[in-house]
DNA sequence: AATTGGCACTCAGGGTCTTGGAGTGCCAAA
DNA sequence: TTTGGCACTCCAAGACCCTGAGTGCCAATT
């Protein structure tokens, strides 16, 4: 239905209108392109285009601007699998390569994809649904108060402070670390509630309320760890960009600090392995981000959990170079995560 | 030089404003509150006002605006010692009243600190000078990772990943945490490089690589809890409150995502024992905040350590409410913490 | 000495009108 | 299928005016 030119024409109303914020006439297009066709003749394929609500003009006699249609099919066929540039490589390399431990690396990652896409970065922790339980620790604060760790073979470490009712001497307290230990090592996260269950019941009289509180505390934890937990950076990109959202930019800030939103939003992308994904404008309207487009990618943490990364910014964002950025940073990281 | 009733107006012209967003005029003054003379009179004492430089009109011949030493002033003599609502207490009572651990509490108290001012809010993590190690624990992941664990007795939990050479069977590691406890246990933070350094000297031969590594690790986490750490919730409100700033949000955003910004703003704020300071507008200009209010109070941590909260806005900020909400949201969590 | 009414003056903001120019759609010719 | 030509549309920017809110000042009053 549309020509091969007029795909053509697409891309490149799309790349100057992402470049200068401004609608795009036909005059423009044969000046700044070789299209070695007259501004007549690109008008005709507009109107295809138009036709096919790949573009639309602002008001009548004006140049045209993408609908999110077009970007959505700009997206699919037309980006340029454009590399990084050297020195966009360079950053992530300096910049994720001396990173200590799993906090570390992706508070890392988060600001150096930010820094290189321009827009908001959001990284999400790997989820644990397979996570394995490496280590229990208790450590008794006060004579009323210990503290419970919970370690997992992915890196990651939470603790809980439990209020309990008797003072417990330290080898009884070890006695039980070693049993907890012992029963929940190497188990996976999902299967932790029965064991916990398990534990309790079969604990002697004396120990029964210190071990209600404790499996009770650990409980919560595993259920925190079912949770999915995100790192943000560069919301103030989202002030540079102002002027491509009508109104304020409140709204998207406050979907950004409910994380929820972007938890299922995150859920809801389908995002083929190893691949890189886009929802675009109106796709997110149901998430009250029907001005926005995410990228996104999944990468792999080092016990093999998929999660996700990627970047959020207005609809009229440079789609090309964030796809590649999102691609690059979600390879590297797992790569750092896989190695380690 | 300023007649009580000049300050008067000044309260009312403060309160107005804040409240309007425009500018007031005699007229309004004498229309919404019962001065008792006429507007000509107040005009008198506008005069008076501007000539101190407490107040100042946006252009000639339109209402007044109070400038930054008018708020200050305003902060300093005329704010109501309103007290909270009931509606207000009872959020703080319910949101703070059921956390459990450390971070839940300053996550909870930003989040509700945010809600009851409708401003950004941010919560500095109990700073460690003062902080006492309760406890090191080593996790072996895999034959050649580590992972050393920091509790102190402020409840804070930091973990690092080691990567060490050799294999460590679990006896070694057992009788190296034993060595580390003991030295380290109940000592103060601040004092923790010199043991570290001891503890290294001595070691045997065998051991000598592994504990070079722990203690290296251990060395720059002490380091890290001397960085202070911040919380914060409510950035969208400064979207809301667009209007407030010339030009763009975009340099607040920006200096918010900087924590290193706010950590020298609160440190360089006098701040009274239990009491609550503001800055306004231009006194943080040299933080690249000038058009921007901070309202900040102490805190004491459980460790009997001080750490500080606050809110920032715009200078047009309610200062009755903030003050009130700070000071009340500050006393609450040196309650809550003080009392576990 | 403080207060007040009166009055001339100022200026931002909103409305209307005009104009220029960029851009389109369409058509007939190549 | 492409192209030049042409009439048409409509936004954006400028010029202009006008209104109204608000001021400063002064002379009269308390």
């Amino acid at each position: 239905m549309v020509s091969e030119r007029s795909l053509e024409v697409l891309r490149v109303i799309v790349q100057d209108y992402v470049a200068s914020r401004e609608p795009v006439g036909s005059k423009a297009i044969v000046e700044r392109h070789s299209f070695g066709v007259s501004a007549a003749t690109i008008r005709n394929d507009m109107a295809q285009l138009e036709e096919e609500e790949l573009i639309s003009a602002p008001h009548t006699s004006s140049g045209r601007v993408p609908t999110d249609k077009g970007y959505r099919l700009f997206v699919d066929q037309l980006a340029d699998r454009k590399p990084l540039s050297p020195a966009q490589r360079e950053a992530i390399e300096t910049f994720l390569g001396q990173s200590v431990g799993l906090d570390d690396v992706l508070l890392r990652t988060v600001r150096l994809l930010s820094q290189i896409t321009n827009q908001v970065a959001i990284v999400q922790y790997p989820s644990f649904a397979r996570a394995q339980v490496r280590h229990v620790e208790l450590v008794g604060l006060t004579e009323h108060r210990l503290l419970t760790v919970l370690i997992t073979d992915t890196g990651r470490v939470e603790q809980r402070v439990v209020e309990i009712e008797h003072p417990v001497d330290a080898p009884r307290l070890e006695r039980l670390k070693g049993r907890l230990n012992a029963r929940l090592g190497g188990t996976n996260v999902d299967a932790s509630s029965a064991i916990l269950d398990a534990i309790r019941t079969e604990s002697e009289q004396e120990d029964e309320l210190l071990v209600a509180r404790v499996t009770h505390a650990l409980a919560e934890q595993f259920d925190e760890y079912r949770h999915d937990k995100l790192v943000m950076a560069g919301a103030a990109n989202l002030a540079r960009t102002e002027d491509d959202f009508t109104g304020s930019i409140y709204p998207v800030l406050e979907a950004l600090e409910q994380q929820v939103v972007l938890l299922r939003l995150f859920g809801e992308m389908a995002v083929d392995l190893n691949g890189v994904s886009a929802s675009i404008g109106r796709e997110n309207a149901s998430f009250g981000l029907g001005e926005t487009s995410i990228i996104a990618s999944n990468y792999r943490s080092s016990a093999g959990e998929l999660a996700r990364l990627g970047v959020l910014g207005p609809t009229r964002m440079d789609y090309s170079n964030n796809l590649a950025a999102v691609r690059a940073v979600a390879r590297y990281l797992s790569h750092q995560l896989g190695d380690n």
